[in-house]
DNA sequence: AATAGTTATGCAAACGTTTTCATTTCGTAT
DNA sequence: ATACGAAATGAAAACGTTTGCATAACTATT
């Protein structure tokens, strides 16, 4: 088998009978090339082998035919529509996603950006509103088609396409204020650069406050983004303080976990104890008991996100930020139901 | 705010009062460089604001810092723990992660595989061995390093690490015959161009043979990869057909949708049936009741792979393909019992 | 103090494209 | 047939690095 990495343009230009340019111009500018040309190089480009370099490409300093993406993380059901919906719309365009993952952790998030800027994609998709002074700072100075994923925000230096989070809670609150709860517990994640929780979080508590209803300390459920850690945390509410008869939780993996824990108690969901996630993601409404949550259409700003990201790579650059609010709206499903005790 | 994009190492070599190359070295083969003359480079480049372009190096055509992934789907517990910690580990090495996502789709993963060696990717991370002639080809004839993830086999022609799928299969099939079940089901994805979920089938289907036992076609559940489809699929069973004592699932997000279903319709999991998944997500252990399923490991498939893959980036691309076996382990949990009736 | 080795640095030629500008070819109206 | 504008193509410079080779600056040895 002949190994052969090495054929370039030029290889190509010579067995077609044309001029690198012309190659050159078929792939990029195809309308400028005679279709009888085209053919000649196209099948050229088959006997060869050849598969041209976009670094080489990249270097005129024009397009690279990529765009990076951080996420907090992969391992995770939170973010997984959103990122298959935006790498899908991506690719259809004709770019590459780069992907890094920093854990929620900020400073690290600023050093991936660094990296993706190394290779000069075209444009950065972000979670959230929630990052570093020096990363707002380096997407400012190179001027770099930006948006923000997951979060709405009125005045957000940058573009950015999702539900409002304290709206979301807001509503969800408000369901289970309806369904006539007043023993009530939270359970939300490290809020800490992480706006997504924290607008739920704030959103939760205001409304309940508005009701005169408080959360005792012992029913503030801190946890993990986890199905595990949730379902542990629960559990040791359940084993130690008195049973609140609903929980709001700051996710749809973290409600599961809870329901888990109140099961494996021997509670009955909805019956015992109502439980309602935010997200809906895409098994929520098949477990059983199906979740009632609060729909943030993952799918549907993955996509935008991207149109959003391709308007900004492709025009003006100085325009304002582009800022779409995605409805949310309340799913009422099984895991909820009006107090009777 | 000043706006520059195109400061480049010249730049950087004149504030610094070195030569280009010195400061290219710095950032290659640091230790060839003056600690003192670092010193001042590094300052110059934090004053011009300077960001290497990869581009310009990997034209070079030694590295791009890039590796490429291609999976089925991200929208899905399957893949993320071993993604992620593939991604992680690669990280650790200073490489950036090309993924994209092909559907389960073998022609569109040749094209995906094409675009990533248009970006000169140094190293190329697959799922399983079902590919394409024209994907293998292009690996051979280009000279790839290349590592398939998920699924061990003995004769691959390109490295690989993985459980063994089908002894997967063998082991929970054993498991459940070992309780006493007779009446079993089973419930897999499309096997089609999916040796994973093909060798589990067979693994189990053999073993069910070979003590006497076959399943009928209506016992034989044919669902995708997810908790809705299989939720359905179990439930139209249910509603149907005779039921089985068990179920022996090709993964554990189906066999989460099978318990769901059986919930639903009012059957008790273990007591009224067993259900089994492979692959033990992160939440298997988790769940109420906990998934009785065979551990694959995928947090140790993921940072294996890695480093395979860096092997044969750095080392010997002409050795012999490095083969890892990593092994199964039956997790007997809640969802299965001991067979009385 | 002279010499041989080392180590650090600079010079300049690649790397494989894209694009501007110039030139050739083509189609069409006269 | 001729001339003209439009369309297609080619030549060559540029993009921002890396690296082999040459040189300069040290160190250690005598």
């Amino acid at each position: 088998m002949k190994k052969n990495t090495n054929v370039d343009i030029i290889d190509v230009a010579i067995k077609a009978g044309v001029s690198p340019a012309t190659v050159s111009r078929s792939f990029n500018h195809p309308n400028k090339v005679l279709k009888s040309t085209r053919k000649k190089i196209e099948k050229a480009i088959f006997q060869t082998g050849y598969i041209r370099n976009r670094a080489a490409q990249a270097i005129q300093g024009k397009r690279s035919g990529t765009v990076g993406l951080i996420v907090p993380t992969l391992d995770n059901a939170i973010f997984s529509n959103l990122i298959q919906a935006f790498s899908v719309e991506m690719r259809k365009h004709g770019f590459t996603m780069l992907v890094a993952t920093n854990g929620y952790d900020l400073n690290d998030e600023y050093t991936l950006l660094r990296s993706l800027l190394e290779h000069r994609v075209e444009g950065v998709a972000l979670i959230g509103h929630d990052h570093s002074e020096e990363t707002y700072n380096l997407l400012d100075i190179r001027n770099v088609p930006v948006v923000s994923m997951w979060n709405y925000k009125e005045k957000s230096k940058i573009s950015c396409i999702g539900g409002e989070n304290k709206e979301a809670g807001i509503e969800i609150a408000k369901h289970i204020i309806g369904l006539g709860h007043k023993k009530i517990a939270i359970a939300f994640p490290n809020v800490k650069e992480n706006d997504r929780a924290r607008d739920r979080q704030i959103g939760v508590i205001e409304y309940l406050n508005s009701k005169n209803i408080s959360i005792p300390e012992y029913w503030n459920i801190k946890t993990e983004y986890s199905v595990n850690d949730a379902r542990n945390c629960a559990e040791k509410l359940f084993k130690n303080h008195p049973l609140p008869t609903a929980i709001i939780a700051g996710n749809d993996v973290i409600a599961k976990g809870i329901i888990y824990a109140a099961q494996a108690n021997g509670l009955n969901v909805p019956d015992d104890i109502s439980i309602t996630g935010i997200g809906d993601f895409s098994s929520s409404e098949s477990s059983f008991p199906s979740i009632t949550t609060v729909r943030m259409r993952p799918n549907k700003v993955g996509v935008q996100a991207a149109n959003v990201l391709l308007e900004r790579i492709n025009g003006d650059r100085e325009a304002e930020p582009i800022r779409i609010k995605v409805s949310v709206e309340v799913k009422a499903r099984e895991s909820t139901k009006l107090i009777t005790n």
